[in-house]
RNA sequence: GGGCGAUUAGCUCAGUGGUUAGAGCGCUCGCUUCACACGCGAGAGGUCCAAGGUUCAAGUCCUUGAUCGCCCA
């Protein structure tokens, strides 16, 4: 039966036919009755609004990666995906969507609104969802989760009437971020510090009753218009005689106190400052303690409030100006300086975020952090690399109360009451009735909604069915790992930590990976606003999934931040490339095998026959065979171990070059004349040899690429019934199968072909000239093997004969590889250069001198020798020896080639 | 201001105190060899940022400095 098989690797309807078949089939379903040690992970939420981007395709290989593997392993496998409810991006979208038709939310009402959020969400959110499975993520999609969804909703209100009858969520005035784009407040954690060029304003304000005036420095002028109060440091010389005096506040012309406050700094600016508790975070402090009054001069969105009196209506930075101005006019301003200062900005719109006194909610954090301090540091939850801890714990000790309120209508809405009669906050699980305090009807529901964090952090629970005791929160609870970016360790990981401690008194997962931020070419961050990022869709599509996973991998080393190129992605495109055509090259073959009377495809490579390889001829196995099962054997376990410990980018080399190099380079190359031979017993072998590792090599890397060692495993018989490669299992390390011996004596073998190859390419021979050459070996042992394997040698070095010699060899005669294990010798055929031999020869012969030089010095040193372990001193005792002899070897050619180049000069 | 990280081939990066420091891409030379030019074969290319120190032994550990980057305040 003939086999069409393209010439080159086309991922493309591939990668879209297995993602499909995965997730129809509901392949990677998880069962809590199926057998296995657990391994479960969840998603890192990616928000409803969003779309894939490279960050997000990091975690998910990362994630798809471990996954799979451990499902070959055995394990019982969850990975749960879902996507959180980003309360003010979704609200964003849809606010917009509403205004492009002319509908203004406000006018829609709440309920409308969220209606519209709902409808938005079934239509359009999810992207990421839908790319998930296009990338064939191997989630289990019938356990997908939304924060929003009604059961995960019960686990926020449980939190929060549990926070809150424990004390740890209370209400309160305080100052906050303000974003008035977003119009809510935001945490701290959301809002970005940036050092920006701007101004030192130095104003003077009059002291009531006297010339005198006290000039105060703001970053922000326009605040002045809601001081009310100036403040000195106590022990300030220069304002002693103020303080308690009044002054005339420019502009407003209002009579603020000149107040003393150990918090003030005497070397900034002029050592007085200007009190805005309303506006301010030190101010407020100052203001709590000298009792002043608060005047938010602005409104939700940033505009001068009535309070600003003539101001009112502007916005806060035109206001600026005109107050600026008007200071001048009347003589106010002393002087502008420039000065660089940190401006907060919300995470989300980039606005400037104003300081704002307002009333909100908040958790109380020092005692949720004192668990998950020490659950770090006794190692419950793992922290990988281990250098993250201590940011964790340097936030951790130093974490402020958390304000979780957002001004919102998208959310879960915040579960207290007010009562109108009595004042009363009435938090509780059910809407109440009435009053539970005077018993009136009057109830009022606190508008705000949860900060979406406040829901992800119970995202390991919550998604398991907590509070109830579900089955799954019993299997698949604490998850065993969780995998993302450092730059969410503070608002995410760590509130997780806290949180599922608190709830579950378990940790959410007993690792954290941390992995790096995917860079441009430019070595610049992805960011959406700058234009720098990369569309992984787009990449995927145009090099192929299997390539980007592979590519993210091979590059994820802990640690530093990743810089993708689409060089790096081509070159692992070539790798399923040439992958592809291993696969393309033994079918080939097998259909001239088939066709010439050999056994079938069935015959050769059964699950049956695989499994019980290798296959000896004459009751022994090929050396070659024996090498690469040996090799297989050998990257298996390094795979195994690299992956234990998130060593994505070794467990890919590994993988590498194992399928390149020792795969398809080596293996393929040296069996080929034996899946045509004559000698029918020996073909056998060879093929079934050939399936069983190729088939194994597929299912190393499956976990890496996932699409095209689907199509090929699909191509090899399997057992009836079986589905997947993905569901079969992952390769094991059994150490009998390494065979050191084996793999020495091949190494010798590829040296000689190696040194062949080079003479030949030296002495710029063409393909189809094949010289006879000699070889001196150093041993008997030598000897034999390449007798053993003296076609292959020849056929692999383009060399007609190869005989047995002893040394030396007449250097003017030809050219010579040396080793410590054989001296390989090819006569001249045309005119060489000789000088350029000679210079090659010295160079190497220098670097030699100085090497034999320096470890000699080494071993005779006693110090050396009496403290070095023995190992190490043999050791280098063999290697003088070795590069001794090669040293001599050298000489002598040296030696001839100086003396035929002097003569015939 | 505090903390963390980086500095290794032209580029992007690996490198677990020990025996000639590796990979991919790029470069040079030769090959359309019947799986693959997304390929095959061969090769060139390194004061491992600097200066001290620890050690029998340092790219690797320590100290200081330089340059770059990130986080927190």
């Amino acid at each position: 039966m003939a086999r069409e098989i393209p010439k080159g690797y086309e991922p493309q309807q591939i990668e879209q036919r297995w993602a499909k078949f995965w997730a129809e089939e509901n392949l990677f379903r998880a069962d809590v009755n199926a057998p296995g040690p657990v391994f479960s992970i969840v998603i890192p939420p990616p928000n409803v609004t969003g779309s894939l981007h490279i960050g997000h395709m990091l975690d998910h290989t990362e994630i798809d990666i471990l996954t799979r593997w451990r499902r070959m392993q055995g394990f019982n496998t969850l990975y749960l995906p879902g996507t959180d409810h980003a309360g003010i991006s979704t609200q964003r979208v849809v606010v917009r969507q509403l205004a492009a038709q002319g509908i203004s939310y406000r006018d829609l009402g709440r309920d409308a609104f969220e209606k519209k959020v709902w409808a938005w969400k079934e239509e359009s959110g999810g992207t990421i969802t839908r790319q998930m499975l296009q990338l064939g993520e191997s989630c289990d999609w019938t356990r997908e989760r939304f924060t929003l969804s009604p059961e995960l909703s019960r686990a926020v209100t449980e939190v929060f009437v549990r926070l809150y009858e424990d004390g740890l969520i209370y209400r309160g005035h305080y100052i906050v971020n303000w974003c008035p784009q977003c119009r809510t407040a935001i945490s701290d954690l959301e809002t970005v510090h940036e050092e920006r060029q701007g101004h030192l304003w130095h104003v003077r304000y009059p002291v009531v009753g006297s010339n005198e005036t006290v000039i105060v420095a703001t970053t922000r002028p326009e605040t002045m218009l809601g001081d009310t109060a100036v403040a000195v440091h106590p022990s300030d010389p220069r304002y002693q005689h103020l303080i308690g005096k009044m002054l005339l506040l420019p502009l407003m012309n209002r009579e603020i106190p000149v107040v003393d406050d150990f918090v003030v700094d005497r070397e900034f600016g002029t050592g007085a400052v200007k009190v805005t508790p309303a506006h301010d975070p030190n101010d407020f402090e100052i203001g709590r303690r000298h009792n002043l009054p608060e005047i938010d001069v602005m409104t939700d969105d940033a505009k001068m409030s009535a309070a600003a009196g003539p101001y009112a209506g502007l916005d806060r930075f035109e206001a600026r100006k005109r107050v600026v101005a008007d200071l001048e006019a009347g003589g106010f301003l002393e002087k502008i300086v420039d000065h660089m200062h940190a401006v907060g900005t919300c995470d989300r719109c980039g606005t400037i975020i104003e300081p704002r006194a307002s009333t909100q909610w908040f958790v109380k954090m020092k005692p949720l952090a004192e668990p998950a301090i020490a659950a770090v540091e006794r190692g419950d939850v793992e922290i990988v690399p281990e250098n993250r801890r201590t940011e964790y714990f340097e936030w951790m000790r130093n974490i402020r109360d958390w304000c979780i309120s957002r001004q919102l209508w998208w959310g879960h809405r915040i579960p207290a009451w007010y009562c109108d009669g009595c004042k009363e906050i009435i938090v509780a699980r059910q809407t109440p009735e009435k009053c539970t305090k005077c018993g009136s009807d009057k109830l009022r529901q606190d508008p705000d909604v949860l900060e979406t964090w406040f829901s992800s952090a119970l995202w390991p629970f919550s998604t398991m069915g907590w509070p109830d005791e579900t089955a799954d929160y019993k299997k698949y609870y604490p998850t065993s790992l969780l995998i993302t970016g450092y730059d969410i360790l503070f608002f995410w990981v760590s509130r997780m930590i806290m949180m599922g401690l608190k709830f579950t008194g378990q940790v959410p997962f007993r690792q954290v990976c941390l992995h790096s931020l995917v860079r441009n070419a430019e070595g610049q961050k992805m960011s959406k606003s700058k234009g720098t990022g990369i569309d992984p869709v787009m990449l995927n599509e145009k090099f192929g999934t299997d390539a980007m996973r592979f590519t993210l991998a091979s590059m994820a080393a802990p640690g530093t931040d990743i810089v993708l190129s689409e060089e790096r992605i081509l070159s692992y495109r070539a790798f399923a490339n040439k992958i592809w055509n291993a696969a393309r090259f033994v079918f080939m073959n097998l259909d001239k095998y088939e066709t010439s009377g050999g056994e079938t495809l069935e015959a050769l490579a059964s699950p049956d026959v695989r499994s019980a390889a290798p296959f000896a001829v004459n009751g022994e196995v090929a050396l070659v065979d024996r090498w690469i099962f040996s090799r297989l054997t050998r990257a298996t376990a390094q795979v195994n171990d690299a992956l234990e410990h998130f060593r994505f980018h070794e467990a890919a080399h590994v993988v590498y070059h194992f399928f390149w190099g020792d795969f398809c380079d080596w293996y393929i190359e040296w069996v080929k004349p034996e899946l045509t031979s004559g000698d029918r017993a020996k073909a056998t072998a060879t093929w079934k040899n050939l399936f069983a590792a190729f088939e194994s090599a597929l299912r190393l890397l499956h976990p890496f690429m996932p699409f095209i060692t689907e199509e090929l495993w699909h191509q090899l018989p399997q057992k009836a019934g079986a589905r997947s490669i993905a569901l079969d299992r992952f390769p094991e390390p059994h150490a009998e199968r390494i065979d050191a011996r084996a793999e020495e004596q091949i190494a010798l073998l590829q040296e000689i072909i190696t040194a062949a190859r080079n003479l030949r390419a030296e002495m710029k021979l063409d393909q189809k000239t094949k010289p006879p050459a000699q070889l001196a070996p150093a041993s008997p042992a030598v000897q034999s093997a390449v007798e053993n394997s003296l076609d292959t040698i020849l056929r692999l070095a383009n060399l007609s004969s190869l005989s047995f010699t002893k040394p030396p060899f007449d250097s003017t005669k030809g050219n010579i590889r040396s080793t410590k294990d054989f001296e390989l010798f090819i006569g001249y055929e045309s005119a060489v250069d000789v000088p350029a031999e000679i210079a090659r020869l010295k160079k190497e012969f220098e670097q030699l001198a100085k090497n034999i030089a320096s470890n000699r010095q080494r071993y005779e040193d006693q110090t050396f020798r009496s403290r070095a372990p023995e190992h190490i001193v043999k050791g280098l005792e063999t290697t003088i020896a070795e590069r001794q002899a090669e040293y001599e070897k050298l000489k002598e050619r040296l030696a001839q080639l100086d003396k035929s180049s002097g003569t015939s000069a």
